[in-house]
DNA sequence: TATTCGAATGTAAACGTTTTCAAAAATATA
DNA sequence: TATATTTTTGAAAACGTTTACATTCGAATA
């Protein structure tokens, strides 16, 4: 494989200067530039990156960790970050990983070792966040969806306080007092806004919150399932019931067919993030549209700036993105979606 | 940052010894080895990795190309992969595109700026493969789900054919006459596969096997709902309809219930993949499983043996991953599937 | 034509490792 | 104890770039 010194020979030019045409140097005759840039063709010639990244102290590289949970719209975020950074020459490197330590291990070895430039950490679960922080102060990073306050970085969070509140209000719109509400995994970030933002709707019309109308899963079908026959076995059953997820929604639903409730005469049901299944489940689940890919993109721009600005001036900044609220049928309302034809 | 020198000179040895600690080289008196490790230790020294793959010329880096429409099983793939790969100290760069020549491009340059040590290509839409064929004569490569024979590397593919017959045969087996298939996006090797195993197993059996048996979608749920819509709308209906993925089987459920079809009853319906959808819906579906994170390790595993063999002896080898089908009630059984309870 | 100055180019050092080869030290042998 | 052998160590080159600095070139000015 060629290597600069013998575009450089074959150009009759010396290293630097291929070097400089291969920066975009402007210094460069455009004669030569034009001699060196035929060379490079011929040759087949691409820079080594190693090489570059041990002289510039830049790999061109970003790392992402990525948790379990995330897994199904994981591929859309990533095809979203992708997308924005690959225009600027950015690859990305992803890390996931069952347990936690491992987790912080293969971040530390990544940045210690000089592999990225910049990370991108989605880590729902709060707790290890402050491992990360102290290794974290002079590399650029945006957290995602993650309940952490940094100084020195950028958080990009779904408002999912606001929708939560919207979809409970609709709920309350239809009528309903006794809502309940259904827990993602625990110490989640984002299910906790949620439950935040629907036990502040209830209280502000002075409902019932209690324990009694809460129950607690882990973002999965099964888990929506198991919880949902819990609060809805109660002698005193809720008329509706807010899923922290879609998944979870679904199998809510699932539950209350086998117990023959009606959706949504007996039992309304709404869920979060507009998964693709949301719309063909029946009744169609309203919903909380979380714009994936959008996201990915919003969280590669964002660290993007961070890398050209360089470490010394990283603002904090927090990227809120506002989420809207999906109306089809399961909350009790008619509106036809006539999504195919 | 420390560098190798730093600890050297802590350590009171010279460089060339130091790295022969970080390599495990034997050649280091026990004595020497503890009083460098202390020095690595205290200085929190990790070995720059740009400088380690410009001398080793490996970077202990593959890279993951992986297309569009795999999306919903992708994050357990990588999962599958990475946490065989993590082991041996490998981490793995993706990319994403949403065109081919995009995709080749990045393929080319991880290749030629000595970012990866190897690559897997998940490429299931034939076409393109001959372009890559020629780049990587001496790389280290895994093929998943592809057509391409390659000789030099190594591919993975699903028992698509085996399991397509299998539960085309099912469907036969209920009685049934008039199958129709639905087919995958264009060129993709797994739906052409999945096919070819409905197409001789209809054959084997003397039944028809016409162009109105068939419709093709894209892997959507909405590209089956609409194949579905066709098949469905002709003046002599089949009785079952078999879909090349979870996706479109999902969306002929969909559009069968629009036409007040009764499914198994009036039209029996089979899918492929067992998304986590497929036992929820309503009738469960009854599929292929594919065992996607296993997929991965196996992915994992043999890119590694090519890795650790070197590109010379790089033995061509086809690895077939069984399937199995997995009855539940849209095919008609009353298997009473008590998934939660 | 000689002089000055800016632009274009080249030389060589640097980035942080690994590794070859030689030297030194430790150990075994006589 | 002297010598041969093996093990451990160090010096220096190499990997393929970028870049500071020095040099050369060409054009513009006098």
């Amino acid at each position: 494989m060629a290597n600069i010194t013998d575009v450089a020979k074959k150009a009759g030019v010396s290293i630097a200067t291929v070097s400089r045409v291969i920066n975009g140097n402007t210094n460069v005759r455009e004669n030569t530039k034009q001699t060196v840039l035929k060379a490079i063709s011929d040759l087949n010639f691409t820079p080594n990156i190693n090489a570059q990244g041990l002289q510039k102290k830049i790999t061109k590289t970003i790392g992402l960790i990525f948790p379990d949970a995330s897994s199904y719209y994981f591929a859309e975020i990533i095809r979203g970050i992708s997308s924005r950074l690959r225009k600027e020459g950015y690859h990305i490197i992803v890390a996931s990983s069952h347990d936690e330590e491992d987790e912080v291990n293969t971040l530390i070895s990544l940045l210690k070792s000089g592999r990225v430039d910049g990370m991108i950490l989605m880590m729902p679960s709060i707790q290890n966040v402050n491992v990360f922080k102290d290794s974290l102060v002079h590399t650029p990073v945006v957290y995602l969806s993650t309940g952490i306050n940094t100084s020195q970085s950028t958080t990009v969070v779904l408002d999912n306080y606001q929708a939560a509140k919207d979809i409970t209000e609709h709920l309350i719109w239809h009528g309903h007092k006794r809502i309940a509400f259904i827990h993602g995994a625990p110490r989640n970030f984002d299910s906790m806004e949620r439950y935040n933002g629907y036990v502040d709707t209830m209280k502000n019309h002075n409902f019932e919150v209690s324990k009694t109308l809460e129950s607690h899963g882990n973002f999965t079908e099964a888990s929506g399932f198991k919880s949902a026959m819990e609060l809805l076995n109660q002698k005193v059953r809720p008329t509706a019931i807010f899923a922290a997820n879609d998944a979870m929604a679904i199998g809510t639903i699932e539950a209350a067919k086998r117990l023959s409730l009606k959706i949504p005469d007996n039992i309304a049901v709404v869920g979060f993030d507009d998964i693709s299944t949301a719309q063909y489940i029946d009744p169609a689940l309203t919903t909380v549209k979380v714009p994936v890919y959008k996201v990915g993109q919003i969280v590669g721009r964002s660290l993007f700036n961070q890398l050209t600005d360089g470490k010394k001036n990283i603002i904090e900044e927090k990227i809120v993105i506002p989420l809207k609220v999906l109306i089809r049928k399961s909350c009790g309302c008619s509106y036809e979606d006539d999504k195919f034809l």
